[in-house]
DNA sequence: CGAAGTTTTGTCAATAGTGACAGAACGGTG
DNA sequence: CACCGTTCTGTCACTATTGACAAAACTTCG
């Protein structure tokens, strides 16, 4: 089912991701997201069944095109940052790096919040979790001379970077006012309580 | 989809799922799991597809089954170890307080290691991960006096160890011996890893 | 035993998601 | 423009899941 966000190949099948996407809106605006089938979709969009589950894995996935797009920007500006930063800065500073359409972030996470199946919401951010997860891994891997021997500590700090980033932004998604710099606040304090030390003593 | 393991309400129903499981692994054993389709394994227990769906949440529920009791056995074994404890050191013993059936388990981990649709593992994963996630976290709270203003530091934190322990059981699962005591020591060395500071600086 | 209530199943009908294969469109070439 | 290789779509067929509703099996009580 995931793993298959095909890259934009040509501008036709651009054209016919934007067409998805848009009916896609129109109908989760208007009558919610569960109620509305892939059927619906594609039909409105012009193109058949098929084709919609080859731009999007599923109907949920065009909820968290947003996040996919985040997790391109995010690999690449984890990558561009100093090589003395901490791993923290260098998290908080890349996640933020992406150009947020704050009024579709918030629409859609009031979309989410709403009568949306949960499991399938959760189920997804788990995804998007462990995609971020393992950027975060790729560049520990990159950063760290004896890499190979470190594998599952590195593996295991980046899982619980990310945890700690998904905390945070649950937290946000559950609060009244979704602002930023709110997110940005609750990423901060969740990484900040990892990096003095987890409370497991 | 998840969370639905309805309990064993009467011996009639226990013997259906027991059938299910039953005609489920000979036919996993026999021609694959992904090669085996829903409809076979409830046509060879006698009862409809539906039943089926009742009784398990999916096809890949039955390859968790012990994964569900475990970590019944874990949330229990957790809540019974001395206060003072470290919750490293908690975790650790509470794992493993669940009586693993090593035949079933290193034969089901190979089942799961072959050619089973692995982006379905993985979810389940997740979730089990998720779900432990949650005990620990319940745990966390329970421990702590003042758990309501340190919601997010206990989630990150209980949150943080299962990321751990299920990067040890991946590893695990990869490896060509699959004994319990590997698996003992993988949790160790991953759970001390954060025990010990994560290397974030 | 037989009626009433509860639990479990089966049947029906949809939606979700995929693999395989053939036809349509598109881009570049001679 | 005709031809060829690549990419995108549509169609078909099938498995996975789930909600709704009715029939069957099991229990309990008189």
């Amino acid at each position: 089912m995931r793993r298959m966000a095909s890259p934009p190949q040509t501008a036709r099948s651009e054209r016919t991701r934007e067409a998805l996407r848009r009916a896609a809106m129109v109908r989760f605006l208007a009558q919610g997201v569960e109620e509305t089938s892939a059927e619906q979709i594609a039909a409105d969009a012009g193109v058949s069944l098929r084709t919609f589950y080859r731009h999007f894995g599923s109907k949920h996935d065009l909820l968290f095109a947003d996040y996919d797009a985040g997790l391109q920007w995010f690999r690449r500006a984890l990558a561009s940052r100093p090589p003395g930063e901490s791993l923290v800065d260098s998290v908080q500073a890349a996640i933020f790096a992406f150009p947020y359409d704050v009024e579709a972030v918030t629409q859609i996470a009031s979309l989410r919040s709403e009568e949306l199946d949960p499991s399938r919401i959760v189920r997804h951010m788990r995804e998007v979790q462990s995609d971020f997860a393992h950027a975060v891994r790729d560049h520990l891997q990159r950063r760290t001379s004896d890499a190979a021997e470190k594998t599952l500590p590195i593996t295991v700090t980046a899982r619980c970077v990310a945890a700690a980033v998904f905390a945070g932004m649950e937290v946000w998604m559950q609060s009244e006012e979704r602002t930023l710099a709110d997110l940005a606040e609750l990423c901060r304090t969740a990484l900040t309580s990892i990096e003095d030390g987890l409370p497991i003593h």
